[in-house]
Order: C-alpha cells, then sequence, then structure tokens
DNA sequence: CTCTTATCGTGAAATTATTCACAGCCTAAA
DNA sequence: TTTAGGCTGTGAATAATTTCACGATAAGAG
C-alpha cells in the first residue's frame, strides 16, 4: 500500500477541511464538495480516499469524523512527533506560534541558535538552546524532525550536523539546495520561488487574456 | 511556447544556483553540475534549459550569466513587481526583509493590517495602511500581487477586496483553500501540510529501510 | 414496484512529466 | 589525421498522475 506524495499532501488538506466542516456540525462530506473547497475534482477526491482506504456510501457521501481518524491513523505518529526548530531569528519566532496553533500532533520542543543572549531562554513556551547543545539534546529527546530557518551561509553546515545528530526530515525555509544522504528528507519551503511563479503566473494569465480576447476581436 | 509549470519552479531554483556561482567567480556550468546541485538529473536540467530556448555548448556547457539573463528576461517583469503584503502580524514581518534580502524584483512597496496601531507606522521600510484603503492604493499603485498573511478566519473575505481591488496573483501563507475567480492565480504555501508530509515521509522512509534490512537478514 | 436521481468505486484512457538513448559536436591527445 | 571522451539537444519510451466513463448502490417519487 504505497501512496504517492501528491495524494499525501491532498490528504493532509483534507483533514484540515474536515477539521473545519465537523466545527460546523456537519457529519457527512461528498467527494464533490471536498473536491470544490480544495479546487480539485469529484474523482479526484474519490480516488484518494480509495488509496487511504476509506469507504463512502452512495446517499450520504463520506462520514466526516470516521474520515478524520482514518486520516489521523495514516499521517500522525501515535504519540505525536517531537519538532526542533533551528534559527530562533523573525522568521523562526513567526512559526512557532504558528504550528503551536494549528498542529497538536506536531510540537516544536526545542529551538536552536547561536545567538548566546537566547541560551536557555524560553521563546514562545519553547527552551532556546546553543546549536553546539544539539548533538546531545535530539537523541536524547529522539527528535527526528526539524524545521530550518537559519541564514543562507549556514545553512548545509547546520544541516549537516543535523543529520548527524539523528534528524531524519527538514523542512527547509531558507532559500539553498540542501545536500543530505540517502534516508533523510528534505521538503523546501522556498519562499522566493513561489512568489517568483505567482507573479509570473499572474502576469501569463493576463497575456493570455489579452490574446483570446484580441483573437475574439478579430473574428 | 508554454512552459510547464514545474519546469519554472526548477527554472527559478536554477537562477538562484548560478547567482551563487557567479559570485564564485564561476564563468560556465554543466548540465550535470545544476542538476547535482538541486538535487535533479542532467537530462531534466537539459530539457528546461531547451524549453527556456537557450543553448549550451558540448565543450563549456551553459554560459552562466548568458542563462541568468534569460531566465530574468523569462521570470521579471520590466520595471519589477510590486508586491502588498496583508497581514503586519509576526510572519508578515518576518517576511518583509527575507524578500528584501534576496529579491530586488520583487519589492514590497505596501502593507495592511486591521490593527490602527500599525496605520501609517514604517515597518521594514515599508509603510502600512488600514485595510480599508486597499481599494484605493492597490489601483494607484497597479499592484497586482500579493502576500497574504491574515488570520485563518479573514483569509477569504480579505481575499474578496483583494481581488475586487485588482490583485491577480496571491502568495497565500494561511492554511485555508481560497476561492478565487477565474483569472486569479493563488499559491499556497501551506506550513502545515510541509511539516506533515516531511515528518510522515521521514517515518516512511525509516519504515522502509527497516523492512529492506528485515528481508536481507531472513534471506 | 419501477423509475429517476445522486452518489461511490474503479478499470481504462488520456495527459503530463521524466528518463532513456543516441546522434552530433567540439577538443585534446595520439 | 584519426580517435577517444565528455557534453549538448532531442525523439522516443517510460512512468506518474489525472480524468473519463460506467457499473453498482441506495433512496425518494410516482
Amino acid at each position: 500500500m504505497n501512496i504517492p506524495e501528491r495524494t499525501i499532501e491532498r490528504i493532509s488538506q483534507y483533514r484540515r477541511l474536515l477539521c473545519d466542516l465537523k466545527k460546523h456540525g456537519r457529519k457527512n462530506v461528498y467527494s464533490h464538495d471536498l473536491a470544490e473547497r480544495i479546487g480539485s475534482t469529484a474523482t479526484q477526491v474519490r480516488r484518494d480516499l480509495m488509496l487511504l482506504g476509506f469507504s463512502g456510501n452512495s446517499k450520504t457521501g463520506y462520514e466526516i469524523s470516521g474520515l478524520s481518524q482514518k486520516i489521523s491513523e495514516l499521517l500522525d505518529n501515535p504519540g505525536g512527533e517531537k519538532v526542533a526548530l533551528f534559527g530562533v531569528g523573525n522568521l523562526g519566532r513567526a512559526l512557532m506560534p504558528f504550528f503551536a496553533a494549528h498542529h497538536q500532533d506536531l510540537r516544536i520542543v526545542a529551538s536552536f541558535d547561536i545567538d548566546p543572549d537566547k541560551f536557555g531562554r524560553v521563546i514562545n513556551g519553547c527552551r532556546c538552546y546553543s546549536s553546539d547543545e544539539m548533538g546531545v539534546i535530539i537523541p536524547r529527546e529522539s527528535i527526528k524532525v526539524a524545521i530550518l530557518a537559519v541564514p543562507a551561509g549556514s545553512a548545509q553546515s547546520v544541516t549537516d550536523e543535523l543529520v548527524n545528530a539523528g534528524i531524519r526530515g527538514i523542512l527547509n525555509f531558507v532559500p539553498v539546495s540542501l545536500q543530505v544522504p540517502a534516508g533523510v528528507v528534505v521538503e523546501n519551503m522556498d519562499m522566493g520561488m513561489a512568489l517568483e511563479k505567482v507573479a509570473f503566473m499572474a502576469r501569463q494569465i493576463e497575456k493570455d487574456l489579452n490574446c483570446k480576447k484580441r483573437g475574439r476581436d478579430k473574428t
């Protein structure tokens, strides 16, 4: 049972949506309803849920709480997942309350920085350690997942230490392509790339519309 | 000449890499070199550059400054692209210096919030306005691209106003699926999804390795 | 009871993205 | 001059992903 990466992404989105719906008192949901809300198609939703191994029925669609639970069984670590944050700068400090608010399953339990002023301080409910201590603390707490938000210049060297310390998954906010050995996963949150892309695509669409319009005018 | 979205993303990454290489005094680069650095394949790089319409040669590979320029011609708006930031909270304030440092072509020229304490203040070199003013300022400055970093509850309503005001591309940091009319592009920076995914994949890989190991042991 | 309607589940087709395979080119060495 | 080696450009093959198309199911209307 191997679920493609794209499907994993959508499943995470489905769960968020399902939580919202649950809060609004909804008990059931149709594939086309989910699809519309995440900008996909009903077929796609049904196929994803098929891969997940969850069945609905033709009259009421999918049962929300059962589906949420099934998704949690797939995505969540039993007992929660500890996360370490590297780089307690502007971005790092902004991320802490964000994840605290939206994800109780993913807990940032330690942060690391090279600024001695921060050592020992508790920032956003999370103790900040010296980067030198990661080799001790990460194995001790058996932390497997890290968020990287350090300056570009030190991203690779921190990554190397981090992998040594036992980290297996990195959410990378630094606009640098990290080199990691096999067995370690990197997910890039490339904000610069995303902004360039969205600007490009907005221009592109505008251009296409103009072309079509002009095309119509001529005809 | 229609370039697929995936290729656009990689092209943006190539450019960043090329700038680094240029700073290090490199003049030329081979496809396999670029590929290694972004974790792709030489063939993929060559095909991307082919779509871009840039040629190298068999002895020296690709000429870095020429290629950078070609990429800029594709991705950049002549005269730069003005960007507006919505939501000057922790995240919003962290994003301003980030983009200022990494992207001179994409300039955040205005920010908006609903907190009256912030109106009129200049934060990170950027004036903060009341959200009520977006209908005036966005058309006046002909801003087409927006970064959305508001609380989840107001994301959709701000989006609606924003589209009304003439925004055509939105980089969305809010964990909510935005509904927009045709002709408007949304790019989701779904940090929660990304963290869930990286945690899942890290566990997955570990599991796979164990399976393989056990498989070997038995054989 | 039968018909209509709305939905799910899924094999198969279509589409999109990536990789293979190799011709062609250039340079340096023999 | 010839040969070998390393690289680019790209048609064709392959793989991944999405969409189509349709049978199955259930429930309400007539």
